[in-house]
DNA sequence: CATACACA
DNA sequence: TGTGTATGG
């Protein structure tokens, strides 16, 4: 999923005390996705209540959340609504390759192949209805806002920067940037270490912002011209031109202008074009939102993590407690609301 | 992923 | 003070 525009954008990295006091809105799908396709036991596993209940999403939330707030960062998540018309296909594509996903692991479970085993489980991952309906339960338990997009999350919290209701927006992805987000932080992490995919080996990763502005100007392109780079490389909504990867895409459209005219020279063609660009230029947004840190509700957020689904009671407390040293639950913003 | 804990 | 490894639910 998104765009892989990642080789053109220029990224700096930066401390996670740098963003304290930034509002922060995180694209919730992205990084319920995450949760859930990484926290998991060596066997491909997620972890899971005692009912069977997936909580992989809910650890992920509990300790990156309390631990970012510490460090005085104010999260807001930002929900996908409806998805519009022409992501079906990518939809269809993602559900298939799901269902083919946990065939495999199925399969690789009973040849013993753990580590294709592993990486299928992680390629099945889903956020459903569920995973949703419990992260929301824990937000708001934790006193963390969340704001629900009529459309994308990604261009809903791109437009929360631009109006300057946030500072950034969080994802792993580049989308929220062609949306015109003027600033974005990725590897929003506390931690700093990654697996690299397939190895044995941890990478030292540190959260890193882009901004928009200036990655334009340094490619000498305009936002237009970024969508139409996408649009060449494939997006959510259209699957990008054969044998055109980013570089190749910057060649083409600073040299020909747009995205037209690069159709026209390679004999390719975009179905819906026009109204896929018009959906990165004007994406649906709602202005229906406030933004209050709360503090947070102790007995909701452990009854819902330990009595529901299995906790341990002393790692919530302790989690808690950052939470609860916060500057973001605390005075300012919350004496300005009562 | 984040944390805890062992051990250098 | 840091690095590796196991565990969480």
């Amino acid at each position: 999923m998104g765009v892989d525009l990642g080789d053109l954008l220029k990224k700096k990295p930066v401390e996670l005390s740098d963003l304290s006091s930034k509002v922060i809105a995180i694209d919730a799908y992205n990084t319920l996705y995450q949760f859930l396709s990484i926290i998991r036991q060596r066997d491909g596993t997620p972890l899971k209540d005692s009912k069977g209940n997936v909580t992989s999403h809910l650890s992920g939330l509990l300790y990156r959340m309390s631990s970012l707030m510490e460090a005085g960062i104010k999260p807001v998540f930002v929900f996908d609504g409806k998805p519009p018309e022409m992501k079906s296909s990518t939809i269809e594509k993602r559900v298939e390759a799901r269902e083919n996903a946990k065939i495999k692991w199925t399969q690789a479970q009973e040849a013993g192949l753990a580590e294709e085993a592993y990486k299928y489980a992680q390629a099945s991952s889903r956020v459903d209805a569920t995973i949703v309906e419990d992260s929301r339960k824990l937000l708001d338990a934790m006193g963390i806002p969340f704001v629900d997009a009529p459309s994308e999350g990604e261009a809903q919290a791109a437009y929360m920067v631009s109006r300057g209701d946030a500072d950034y927006t969080g994802s792993q992805d580049y989308d929220s940037l062609l949306f015109g987000a003027p600033r974005v932080v990725r590897n929003l992490t506390v931690s700093g270490k990654r697996k690299v995919p397939r190895k044995n080996l941890y990478v030292d990763v540190k959260p890193e912002i882009m901004q928009l502005e200036e990655t334009l100007n340094g490619l000498g392109i305009s936002r237009e011209q970024l969508i139409d780079i996408a649009l060449c490389v494939g997006t959510d909504y259209n699957p990008g031109l054969a044998n055109i990867g980013p570089k190749k895409a910057l060649k083409l459209v600073k040299e020909h202008g747009g995205i037209k005219e690069v159709l026209a020279r390679t004999g390719n063609e975009i179905p819906g074009l026009a109204d896929i660009k018009e959906f990165f230029m004007n994406p649906p947004v709602t202005k229906d939102y406030a933004l209050r840190w709360k503090k947070p509700k102790t007995d909701s957020v452990l009854q819902l993590l330990c009595d529901e689904h299995d906790f341990s009671r002393e790692r919530v407390t302790k989690a808690l407690e950052k939470l609860e040293a916060s500057s973001g639950a605390g005075q300012r913003t919350l004496d300005s609301w009562f």
